[in-house]
DNA sequence: CGTATGACGAGCC
DNA sequence: AGGCTCGCCATAC
């Protein structure tokens, strides 16, 4: 029995631990995927609700929210994001070297 | 089975 | 630094 994508990709970002980020590519490439990464976009645009998977510490390689600055969800993430202690630059934009996940185990 | 889609990424100007 | 283009990949239809 085989997971599809889409599911091997939520539990990769369920891993994510609180406070930290990680990047599409990133999850890509740990699922064997280096040029993946947009379909890891598409699988958390795809999230259905109720997963308990925080699709919110996702972001792109730019250390920025992905989609429209002005959308609903990018304000939403962005939130839940300060909550967790992550702070935004003036460009909206997230310190990687401080922030992003390490996948240590 | 071919075409379209999407919360991306790296490169180039 | 910021913006544009092209390449990539798993589903949907």
């Amino acid at each position: 029995m085989r997971e599809s994508f889409f599911e091997e990709v939520y539990r990769i970002v369920s891993m994510i631990p609180r406070g930290q980020v990680a990047t599409y590519g990133q999850i890509a490439a740990y699922l064997g995927n280096p040029r993946g990464a947009r379909t890891v976009g598409w699988a958390l645009g795809s999230l259905p609700e109720g997963l308990d998977v925080p699709w919110h510490r996702v972001i792109n390689s730019q250390g920025r929210i992905s989609g429209q600055p002005r959308g609903q969800r990018a304000s939403e993430q962005r939130a839940m994001l300060e909550e967790e202690g992550i702070a935004f630059d003036d460009s909206g934009r997230i310190d990687m070297t401080k922030y992003g996940w390490t996948m240590a185990q």
